[in-house]
Parts: C-alpha cells; sequence; structure tokens
DNA sequence: AAGTGGTCTAGACCACGTC
DNA sequence: ACGTGGTCTAGACCACTTT
C-alpha cells in the first residue's frame, strides 16, 4: 500500500489526504458526526489505528472535533468555541463581552491591485467589499473592511448581512460553503484617520492596530482579505507563543 | 457500581510528568538527546508505545525536539529555528535580516506594583531592569524594558550581556539554567513617548505596538516580563491563526 | 447493552543516520 | 550492520454517551 521513496507518503497522510477530500466535497456538513473510526478503517481497507492517527492531526488542525463516546465532529464556526480562535481581542478589565457584528455597507467593485494580489485573482475581477463595526459592551472598538472574490460569494447582499445573527464565518459556511480554515495576521501601529476615528469615536490620528488578515479554506486557498483598526484603550490583541 | 477516581491520568500523561521533571531537574542539559524510547520504556516499565505517546505531546510543545535516526533532543534556544519563535517581527520587503540585540542599560531595582504582581513575587522584592535595542540591517526598530526576578537571575550584569552572542534566552538557558516554554502578549497601539522616540528614530507621537509579553518556565512559573515598543514602518508582526 | 472514542500492549517492518 | 525514530497492525480493555 505505501508508496516507494523518494515521493513516500505514510498511509495515515493519505487516509488523511481522503478524508480532506471528502470534507471539501461536502460529504459531512460542519456540526455533522464523520463516520466512526472502525467505519472508515473498513472503508479504506487499513486499520483503526492508522484512521486514528490520520484524525488526530486533523483534530490538531482544529478540522475535526472529537467527543468521546459520541462521535467526530465536523469544525464549525457555528460553535461558539470558536469564536475566539481567530478574534484575538480582550477586554482589560477580563470580563468577557460578546461582541456584536454591525454591517456598514456591502457594494460590489473590481478588485484593485492589492486585493487582486492578495485573493489571488484577476485585476479587475469581481470582488465585493463589506464595511462593519464592532461593539464590545456597546461601545465601538474594531472597524474592518474586508475583500471577498465574488465567484465564491455571489449572492452576497447586504439584508443577508443584517439578518444573520452569529459569525461572519458561520454565515460564510451555511450560505455559501465556504470553512475559513487558517488565517495570517499582519500587525502595525497606524494613528487614526477621519473615517475611522469618527467610526471609533476617537479623536484623529489616535495609535490604533491595523490587522491584516489573509485568510484560507481548503487547500491553502484564500478567500477573505481583510484589514481591521482595533481601538486598543480598553482592549488588546492577546496572543499565545508556545 | 465502582466510582472512578476523578482524578484519572492516563499512564502516557503520567510518564510525560515523570520526563518533564527529569527535565526540569537537569537530568539532560538543552540541545543533548534524551535516552531512547526503548530505554525510556524500560526504565519506566511500560510499553514503548506508551512513552511515544508522551514524547509526542511534549514535541508538539516544543519541549522536545525528535530526529529521525538520531534520537530525541532536549529543545534549546540556541538553536536557530527557536529564534522567530518568540520574535514576530518581519520585515516587509520579505528579506530576512538577523535582529541584532544591542544592551544599553541593566541595573538593579526593588519589584513594583505591576512588576510584581506580573512576576509572581513580593511587592520590593530585588529585581533586574534591563533596557536593550534591537536592530535590523543596522536600523532600530524594537526599544524593549526587561523584568527579571532578582532570585532567579542573581550574577547578571551588564558586561554578560554584552559579550554574549546568541539570543537573550539562550543566555538564560546557558547561564541560568531557566529555559523559556512559552510565553503570553499583550498587544495595542500607542504613540511614541520622547525617550522611545529618540531610540527608535521616529518623531515624537509616532503609532508604535506596544507589546508586553509574560513568558514562562516549567510548572507556569512566570519569570519574565518585558514591554517592548516596535516601529512598524519597515516591519509587521506576524501571527499566525490556525 | 451497545457503540463511540481513548489507552495500552507487542511485534513486525520501514526510513534515516552513523559507524 | 546497527541503533534511532516512524509506521502499521491486531487485539484487549477502559471511559463516556446513548438506548
Amino acid at each position: 500500500m505505501v508508496q516507494e521513496s523518494p515521493t513516500f507518503s505514510p498511509l495515515y497522510r493519505q487516509i488523511k489526504s481522503l478524508i480532506l477530500h471528502a470534507l471539501e466535497a461536502g460529504e459531512w456538513r460542519p456540526g455533522e458526526a464523520i463516520p466512526s473510526e472502525h467505519e472508515l478503517a473498513a472503508r479504506f481497507s487499513v486499520s483503526q489505528g492508522t484512521v486514528r492517527k490520520a484524525i488526530d492531526e486533523m483534530a490538531a488542525e482544529n478540522l475535526l472535533v472529537r467527543k468521546q463516546g459520541k462521535g467526530t465532529f465536523v469544525a464549525s464556526h457555528s460553535d461558539p468555541r470558536s469564536l475566539f480562535r481567530f478574534l484575538r481581542l480582550v477586554p482589560v478589565d477580563g470580563r468577557l463581552e460578546h461582541p456584536i457584528s454591525i454591517p456598514l455597507e456591502c457594494w460590489r467593485a473590481k478588485a484593485g491591485q492589492e486585493a487582486a494580489k492578495m485573493l489571488g485573482i484577476e485585476l479587475g475581477a469581481p470582488i465585493f467589499i463589506l464595511r462593519r463595526l464592532l461593539r464590545f459592551n456597546n461601545k465601538p472598538v474594531v472597524i474592518d473592511e474586508i475583500y471577498l472574490p465574488g465567484e465564491a460569494f455571489h449572492g452576497l447582499c447586504f439584508e443577508m448581512l443584517q439578518d444573520w445573527n452569529g459569525s461572519l464565518y458561520s454565515l460564510f459556511e451555511a450560505r455559501f460553503g465556504l470553512r475559513m480554515i487558517r488565517a495570517q495576521e499582519r500587525i502595525r501601529a497606524v494613528g487614526a484617520d477621519r473615517s475611522s476615528a469618527e467610526a471609533l469615536r476617537v479623536a484623529e490620528g489616535t495609535p490604533l492596530l491595523s490587522v491584516e488578515r489573509l485568510t484560507y479554506t481548503y487547500g491553502d486557498k484564500p478567500v477573505e482579505w481583510r484589514r481591521g483598526l482595533y481601538a486598543t484603550t480598553d482592549h488588546y490583541y492577546l496572543n499565545e507563543l508556545s
């Protein structure tokens, strides 16, 4: 079963790849259980231990969630536990505040130089641009500008965003079948310009965190680029180094 | 019915804990190989697979490094690969620059309110305060103020810092037997004050990243608290979300 | 009682590095 | 050739959840 070197890849990684493709093809939806380890072992004609190791890795990558006695489930952004996986903003006083997302605008546009490069699409290709505000405890803390490739998101509109009760990524998951797997953030400090100062209710020139995020779905395909400006008077960006 | 103990911990975690204690006691030094899985299995009277699972977890936590065909080694900050594990600053133009650390000052002091709280020591306990500059490509980019508990670092002096060729953490490891395991960073945006503006060669008020880091050694014991100011005109703080 | 994931074992074999 | 970690298997039993 195992290939010869130099393209050697262990059996459990081949199994992992098969499960990954099944996930990508939507064989099981987010939140649903995948077949038991025993069933998958029979399906792929390998031992249960080999399936186990494949699933172990996928669980470590937050693609699957294991629940003893119940089964293994497809990770979902609807799960409240995964909310702060991508939003690393924490209030100074320690009180956990559930942020509220307020969509401001949403319009069609053509990809500029930077957006095209980041999203890996043609210059001038259709995109959506979305502006939204994040409130913690009714105070504006983050203003986001989000760039989405038109192809993957057609049908997106302002009303859809307003009607949705939940995180943006859970909407992407439910409406467009797009699962955000990992992201890369580039952080710097900038001074607030006029429009962001107004939105965040701070003085012009106030130091803000500029957080540029590129988010990837399966196959390391970038599907979202965003730039957020964070007011850090009452909150900070928390990062664990390990 | 037999009530199971609520403190149940699987065998491999007990083994992990034993290896951890041996590490903490300095049985093997950073960079050295630990005994083979087979030897450890014999020593603890368990199967090799159980030792393996313990080491797997410790490798995932960057405490050990496995090298196929050679052995398993105690992770070390002298290893160049671990340099950017704690310094997440990347130049905008992509060219990898090796940062150079320039010690500015080092003096004894008594722990103030904040340092005492962070380091978990008595108010007024002896500490060291260290200021240093980080240059990338000969340009000042980071100014750090570092607070160290006096007890763990006695003998530290300015000359020692100047003479050391390597990262601060590799010095801590070699001179004080203190291994930095994990850290937590709190990031916000601030305006440069007079002294930091001078050190970083920027205008007063320039937005800077304020990065407060609390670093832990074995047993989740905090042993370093630092505050860094990062100039982000030519560099950004890179964070992977996964 | 039955089904799920979680642990533990023992043994065989493979890939890598060194002697 | 030998020792190291890496993979794969098969089976037993444990812990948790549901029926």
